[in-house]
DNA sequence: ATAAACTTTCAATAAATTTTGAAAGTTTAA
DNA sequence: TTAAACTTTCAAAATTTATTGAAAGTTTAT
């Protein structure tokens, strides 16, 4: 295999990932070109790359630096802006999950707060199913969003060192 | 708050979260909809609650028992079948995860370890750059991928315990 | 001030996904 | 059998989401 086929099989490979996990395929697609990029890459050369327009490309560059996964850089004495993404991968996963807790855990356990406190009569089946599973619900994503707030504060060796610790 | 508008809240904060990770909206409802009913319920009255089809319940329904959420029930002396939903949400948890490396995490790993191999030039910046961020990916995955196989196998509260201990 | 170089916006369009509903299929009871 | 009760299928329609591209906006150099 040559390098510029692996270098396509990759960014397919995170793009279809991305998108069964409801991150847009060519955002996907474009933190994957610049994850394999040495160096810096402006909206043109990604555009052309991945034949995407130029209203997407900058958008999506946008919606990437949102992330936290991408940074602008600056070229002396040129105009153009060139774009390059952080390459450590547990960077990106500790970018992800907080913006992901942020976005979506977050206002979900809100929600749940407010239905756990729902006053009923605990005779009434329907009400004690409903406390009951809203309730554990909740239980769990809490749980997940300490388990993600403590992935935030710490770093990688020390996370899956300590994780495995106790799985041995 | 009443429960009914309760149960509303709940099956479209359900709905909502499910589609922002990649579950289709009202495969989420549903199956918030059977979580919050004490008893099992028919297609039609499932078709009824969420207004919608009777092909997409079907499917719906389907779907949610290949994902091992949703089992089917039989009464006596009936012909219609029920569905009822696993009320544990350690174990909707584990299913979810279960159904989700098995169909998106280990086909990346597999591309990811092919990936891996490419030999190149280590003088090359872009060969260098390429097998940094695969062979780190790759890691990762395979550290997300262990961490799920163990959940698997835990019970919640041996997970969390032992999880939160270390984080003490 | 003007123009060139570059970036951003957004209404229109295209693509992908989801949903419908009627027809076909299946099972059970008599 | 036959028919009623119920489930499944899937092509077409509806809906949602992503993408385009040209026009508007911005910045810099002269």
């Amino acid at each position: 295999m040559e390098l510029a086929e692996a270098k396509l099989k990759f960014i397919e490979a995170w793009g279809k990932l991305g998108s069964e996990w409801g991150i847009n395929r060519t955002m996907a697609q474009v933190h994957a070109l610049l994850l394999v990029s040495p160096e810096a890459l402006t909206t043109e050369e990604i555009m052309e790359t991945l034949s995407i327009s130029r209203g997407n490309a900058n958008m999506t560059l946008r919606d990437l630096m949102g992330w936290g996964l991408v940074e602008k850089q600056h070229k002396a004495g040129e105009r153009k802006e060139y774009f390059f993404a952080d390459k450590d991968s547990w960077n990106i996963a500790r970018q992800v999950a907080q913006e992901r807790k942020k976005r979506e855990l977050e206002p979900v356990i809100k929600i749940l707060n407010e239905l756990t406190e729902l006053k009923g009569d605990d005779k009434d089946p329907a009400f004690k199913t409903f406390k009951k599973s809203v309730t554990d619900i909740n239980k769990l994503a809490k749980n997940v969003n300490r388990t993600l707030e403590t992935m935030l504060k710490a770093d990688e060796s020390w996370f899956f060192g300590s994780i495995f610790k106790i799985f041995k």
